[in-house]
RNA sequence: GUGAGAUUAGCUCAGUUGGUUAGAGCACUGGUUUGUGGUGCCGGGGGUCGCGGGUUCGAAUCCCGUAUCUCACCCCA
């Protein structure tokens, strides 16, 4: 038998029920704060994730579905959304023309990690890209846009929040960090060596409970903040207050990507094991320089989506539309027919066997069907059908033509 | 990539120190109460016990390999 790939699911019945009401409601909701659906292609030149997701990433270096193509280009599946955004609003010029643009999207993303709970190889995310506002009540906007797609979905999260300065403030206070954990390289985990290479950030948020011991003194980055960074994160926390929005300041968080900058938040529950992460996201003012566009700045977010579907709380499935069945052989041309018009307006289900009306009332209930609809050689001898409403129970009989 | 635990019917799971034809509940399906459901009664189908080797007179059960899932690390949404 031939399975699906590792880490590869299908998504139907009742899950599918869960991400298409999820998509719905997160849709909805960044169409209210001013975004426009973008789909960008699933394959892309692999120098585009290199650039922007960072060389040195896990991601980059050993997660990518990466190949060469017919035309010998080196390409592979997108292992995230902004980049491919990014990539989008440069080639279309919109740096240049200026103004605001705001984007959201949602597809399949790929990386080939070790499937666990909460993470796949291929799964989904929904994001939003926000393009040339450099004010922070833009980042406060998309935390309280998170906040609200959350709250109508009733999944509860804890944000957590940091600042991770600039292009000014950052490089100084990395080196001030990196010299920190080089004076007790002996005395740290592997990882943490491994990290000073790679990521050194990264080591303020090790597991291990001997590097935390350590890195009680290592230096603070919001203590390292430019004064424009340091403003603005001031005014993050205010404009949230002011909103009734709850968080709690993580100087340890630390976003993967390469390319975020000032901003960063993540948002997490404890309901779903140790892949916590439902939404991260933060500003990347920098990233569209990078790729060859003109500075603008930028922030945006993406949820995991297979995250959140075991913490939706769906609404309650109501009875809906018609069963129709018939009692005897001979109605059931009549109640094909009596369907194809009812479809019309109406969901129907048909059962094509004729059955004694015991069966079809126990049909029409599983088919969660609001009215069971019969017809048997009586009514077929008067041109009626008998219609019962399974929530009321109340029943009638009426002409045909009146159906 | 590292470590640990699982895998038996469509689903959730039993299965004795290795011993006849591998079970239950739910689901599915048929009949029935002679036209009234979601909660009656009686029956039926469905399993190369994840896959491949090995030990044994005999393997769902013991051993080895392998795949997948789960949990943790790592990483991240």
């Amino acid at each position: 038998m031939i399975k699906s790939l590792r880490g590869m699911n299908d998504i139907m019945s009742e899950d599918y029920q869960r991400f298409t009401h999820f998509i719905d409601t997160a849709t909805d909701i960044a169409k209210r704060y001013g975004y426009h659906f973008i789909e960008t292609p699933l394959l892309e030149e692999t120098a585009l994730f290199k650039r922007s997701v960072g060389d040195s990433s896990d991601i980059v270096s050993k997660e990518m579905y990466q190949f060469i193509d017919k035309g010998d280009n080196d390409v592979c599946l997108r292992p995230e959304g902004t980049a491919g955004v990014v990539r989008a609003f440069i080639e279309k010029k919109l740096d240049k023309a200026g103004g605001t643009h705001r984007f959201f999207y949602h597809g399949p993303m790929f990386r080939y990690e070790r499937p666990q709970k909460g993470r796949l190889r291929e799964f989904h995310q929904f994001g939003v890209e926000s393009f040339g506002v450099d004010s922070v009540y833009e980042d406060a906007s998309m935390i309280m846009m998170v906040s609200d797609i959350l709250n109508a979905l009733g999944i509860g999260y804890r944000l957590q929040l940091n600042s991770l300065g600039c292009s000014e403030c950052m490089p100084p206070y990395r080196q001030n960090l990196v010299n920190f954990v080089k004076n007790v390289e002996d005395k740290v985990c592997e990882d943490c060596v491994r990290r000073l290479e790679t990521n050194p950030i990264r080591v303020l948020d090790c597991k291990n409970s001997t590097c935390q011991t350590i890195y009680k003194d290592a230096p603070k980055l919001l203590n390292s903040l430019c004064k424009s960074c340091d403003d603005d994160f001031t005014n993050l926390k205010k404009i949230l207050s002011e909103n009734s929005i709850s968080y709690e300041i993580d100087t340890n968080l630390v976003r993967g990507l390469d390319y975020y900058s000032k901003t960063a938040f993540e948002f997490v529950s404890d309901n779903i094991g140790s892949q916590s992460a439902i939404a991260g996201g933060g500003r990347y003012d920098r990233l569209v320089e990078f790729l060859d566009g003109k500075a603008t700045p930028a922030v945006g977010f993406a949820m995991g989506v297979e995250r959140l579907l075991e913490l939706i709380e769906m609404p309650q499935s109501t009875r809906d539309g018609y069963y129709m069945g018939a009692l005897d052989e001979e109605a059931i041309d009549l109640v094909v027919k009596l369907t194809q018009s009812k479809r019309k307006t109406h969901k129907v289900t048909l059962d094509y066997k004729a059955k004694n009306l015991q069966k079809h009332l126990k049909a029409a209930d599983k088919a969660e069907a609001k009215f069971c609809c019969v017809i048997g050689s009586n009514e077929l001898k008067d041109g009626t059908i008998w219609v019962k409403n399974l929530e009321e129970k109340t029943e009638e009989i009426i002409k045909i033509e009146d159906f």
